[in-house]
DNA sequence: AATTATTATCGTAATATTGCAATATACAAA
DNA sequence: TTTGTATATTGCAATATTACGATAATAATT
């Protein structure tokens, strides 16, 4: 039906789900590595370095910022865009956990 | 247009986008979790353990495996699914270093 | 106030994803 | 060979996502 059956799933499940889907399209990857290797992060910076026009790029700034992976503050006229310290450390911890978790088991099957 | 244009961005962009969406969707996270805590890694008993039908599971352990993020195997009559230990280390790796970078980069300017 | 610059939102079209019933396939057991 | 068990695939219907032009909103500048 192209809904997601969110309601039988847990809070966590949901919640990593849609952080790792905020980041889950080459532009987010893109705009993330952009916030990563310049010390700007004007949005229009963004919308040049990328080739998407500048509505579409708003969207997935936004789409990034719902789900707290970036954070925008205003600066004068423009915006300021970068990526949530703390929330990728997070989130990065949760992969890192499976990945230990992963290492230690050594019974793979297949 | 509801089409990604992959053709914009670099392998390494495309490859980490589509191994994050193969995550991105709480019930492939169940899976993950579920083949994490349990030492079966049978289809069948996924699909008992989720709320979802025989036909959605399966259709979720496709995307996953195309992805690499798990493998199976047949055992017997059945197929054993396992997370490709390899393919999940390298993903976690790359999200380690984004995040090692920017706890690097102290310029938070948000 | 009018103009310019920057970002967000709306409306819409095209494509993708999600979910499941039904069916197919493959293999084992009787 | 038939029956049962396990998994994959097909064929939809419903919803979500992606993209962008047009336009709105906001703030700085003249």
């Amino acid at each position: 039906m192209g809904i997601t059956k969110t309601a039988h799933f847990t809070d966590a499940q949901n919640h990593l789900a849609l952080q790792l889907k905020a980041l889950a399209h080459p532009a987010r990857i893109a705009i993330l590595e952009f916030l990563l290797k310049t010390d700007s992060c004007i949005c229009g910076d963004i919308v040049n370095e990328l080739p998407l026009s500048q509505a579409t790029v708003s969207q997935h700034l936004k789409e990034m910022k719902n789900a707290r992976i970036i954070k925008g503050t205003i600066e004068g006229n423009a915006i300021c865009y970068c990526i949530d310290q703390d929330q990728f450390n997070q989130l990065t911890q949760q992969m890192v956990q499976i990945n230990e978790v992963l290492k230690t088991k050594n019974n793979q099957c297949c």
